[in-house]
RNA sequence: GUCCCUGUAGCUCAGUGGAUAGAGCGGCUGCCUUCUAAGCAGCGGGUCACAGGUUCGAAUCCUGUCAGGGACGCCA
């Protein structure tokens, strides 16, 4: 686990106490107003040391001195050793520099990078975690498509991003839950067991249309030859009402085991498939709208009930419940929203969805205002459309015109690997475009494997080490000093950082690109750096490589298990 | 019409106030008698859509324009 307070608080904390005290001994003008925040940052040039800070740039103005006369100063102050002592203990400081125009530059020192390699090893995976969920309760709430279709590509990115995230924010100390609410009730289920019940009839020879805005995908056709298969013509004998309800369970049953199979593919595991009807039978959806009738958020008016939102600033209010007194999508997930935060009350409620449901965010976060809830507990990330092309051209994706490629058909021809990591390295809130044909040929040749093989390389040196039998617990840490060997424990040192500001921004996507990274540094080390040796002389010097070897082993697969990806032995 | 997202290398995309804008793929050139060449090193490739503005400093923030995608129902 890595410290309370990080090396950038810590240098923080140095240079703003620095500043202080030059002003106090008056080399830098006294100022009542706030000093501004010192923003340490890590230089986008190594070659311009681990950490700096522009703080003298912020200064110039208010302290009307040239932003280079300050750095100096402060550089100067920074260094001042008693400081130093007294602040931080200058265990992992070495250089600190003023540079040009205005910054202030500080470097690691060797010595100390070398040494977290024995505290990675010691913490194992563990020693890139943090404290800062503290233990909050936190839902992620993701696919959750309605069960009238397979999966499809555009899922798969959901569901990535979802449970990538959740993995993180388990990581950094939320207790997380993962779940997947479905509906098995409305209006698009009905359609759905209706276009059933048509293909159904169809196998029979019936004379039967699936509606024309039912579901006509090819795979209710085989859905249909399923359920005969089960339970037969004895459908036929029913009334029609009762056909379709017995079809459509039947029907809608298969459907939601299928998708629980597929997300399984993508290695995503739910710890809860809520139900829409659910809602009903065990009285959410009544205290809900109690609840909000209470705060006085419910009207009625021309035969329907509505929500008022227009007193919350938006632009209309919204159905409730129609004039036919059926309750709208809306007031179920009322209903669900209540669920989440007032009968199981999670700290936060993390919500995924597609860009075809983004409506949705303008409306839930006045409902919950509305419900007494801080609205900044509910987050919805709302991540932007996959556009699928085969061999060039667009394949449309839609369930309802049949011409889908299923998350199933993609991770068979892919892989689970890829899928994943491919899903993952984009923002959310950039549209994907994702070429089956390349997919599948760049495979053999993509960052998926540049980073598995990474891993792949170093356990093939360990597992040298154990057959040679090299023991080399008692390796001495300070014979590292190779710029690859530290290039790599630098790289390795990001990880912590990196989850916390993945967990902070809920931006999942940096975690591939770290990985390329960090497998960039282990690669240019093995080419730099012999670690098992014929030579005898070097044998002191293997053992502190192979103890690198480990550490590196243990970020290396961290950061795909984070990603749910695996880290192979051998390739 | 209103609202949301996007526009960065030939392609797919990272980079949301700091220093010389990056990666993968594709192109070109080198490197395997010791731990995996699914690797490494190098070359080439940019008006960060456009125009203003804020700032010591803008790909990043604000405004506008253009272009692409999406959402706006008593559908879900």
């Amino acid at each position: 686990m890595t410290p309370i307070m990080t090396i950038q608080e810590r240098i923080a904390q140095l240079v703003t106490e620095a500043t202080q005290i030059a002003q106090q001994m008056g080399d830098l003008p006294a100022d009542p107003r706030a000093l501004p925040e010192p923003d340490i940052h890590r230089p986008s040039n190594p070659d311009l040391g681990d950490f700096a800070t522009a703080l003298p740039l912020k200064l110039a103005n208010q302290m009307k001195m040239p932003p280079m006369e300050i750095a100096k100063i402060l550089a100067a102050y920074v260094r001042n050793t008693d400081l130093l002592d007294r602040l931080v203990g200058a265990e992992f400081l070495k250089n600190i520099e003023p540079a040009h125009p205005g910054f202030v530059n500080f470097w690691l020192k060797d010595s100390w990078l070398a040494a977290q390699v024995e505290s990675i090893r010691k913490d194992g995976p563990t020693y890139f975690d943090s404290t800062l969920g503290e233990g909050q309760r936190v839902q992620v709430e993701f696919v959750s498509i309605n069960p009238t279709g397979p999966l499809h590509v555009a899922h798969a990115r959901g569901g990535v991003i979802g449970s990538s995230l959740a993995n993180i924010l388990k990581a950094v100390g939320y207790e997380v839950e993962q779940e997947y609410y479905f509906n098995d009730a409305g209006n698009q289920i009905e359609n759905f067991q209706r276009s059933l019940h048509a293909r159904y009839l169809q196998l029979f020879d019936r004379d039967a249309q699936v509606p024309e805005d039912g579901y006509h995908g090819e795979y209710m056709v085989e859905l249909a030859r399923e359920v005969r298969g089960e339970i037969g013509d004895s459908i036929l004998y029913l009334s029609v009402e009762d056909a379709i309800s017995e079809l459509g369970r039947a029907g809608q049953a298969k459907i939601l085991e299928a998708i629980k199979k597929d997300v399984k593919l993508l290695r995503i595991n739910f710890d809860k498939w809520f139900s829409e009807a659910s809602l009903f039978q065990d009285g959410q959806y009544d205290s809900a709208m109690q609840l909000l009738e209470d705060k006085g958020f419910v009207a009625e008016r021309d035969g329907a009930v509505w929500f008022a939102s227009t007193k919350l600033g938006e632009d209309q209010d919204k159905v409730l419940v129609r004039g036919s007194g059926v309750p709208t999508y809306f007031a179920t997930d009322v209903a669900y929203h209540y669920d989440k935060f007032v009968k199981r009350n999670f700290d936060r409620v993390i919500n995924v969805l597609g860009a075809d449901h983004q409506g949705h965010v303008a409306l839930m976060k006045p409902v919950v205002q509305a419900m007494g809830i801080a609205p900044a507990k509910l987050t919805l990330i709302v991540h932007q459309m996959v556009t699928l092309k085969r061999g060039g051209d667009v394949v449309k994706i839609s369930k309802r015109s049949g011409d889908i490629v299923t998350l199933r058909e993609l991770v068979e021809e892919v892989g689970v690997d890829a899928c994943r990591f491919f899903f993952l390295s984009r923002s959310p809130d950039s549209q994907m475009e994702f070429d089956i044909d390349l997919a599948k040929k760049q495979s053999a040749e993509n960052p998926v494997y540049y980073v598995q093989y990474a891993h792949a390389r170093i356990a093939g040196i360990l597992r040298l080490a154990t057959e040679r039998g090299i023991d080399y617990e008692d390796g001495d840490l300070s014979l590292l000093g190779h710029e690859a060997e530290l290039a790599l424990i630098r790289k390795m040192l990001l990880l912590p950082e990196l989850m916390v500001q993945m967990a902070t921004a809920l931006e999942p996507h940096h975690l591939p690109h770290y990985a390329v990274e960090l497998a960039t540094a282990y690669h240019w080390f093995y080419e730099k750096c012999r670690v098992v040796s014929s030579l005898p002389e070097d044998d002191e010097l293997s053992k502190a490589r192979l103890k690198l070897v480990d550490a590196a082993r243990i970020a290396l697969a961290r950061c795909l298990d984070l990603m749910s990806m695996d880290a192979p032995d051998e390739m």
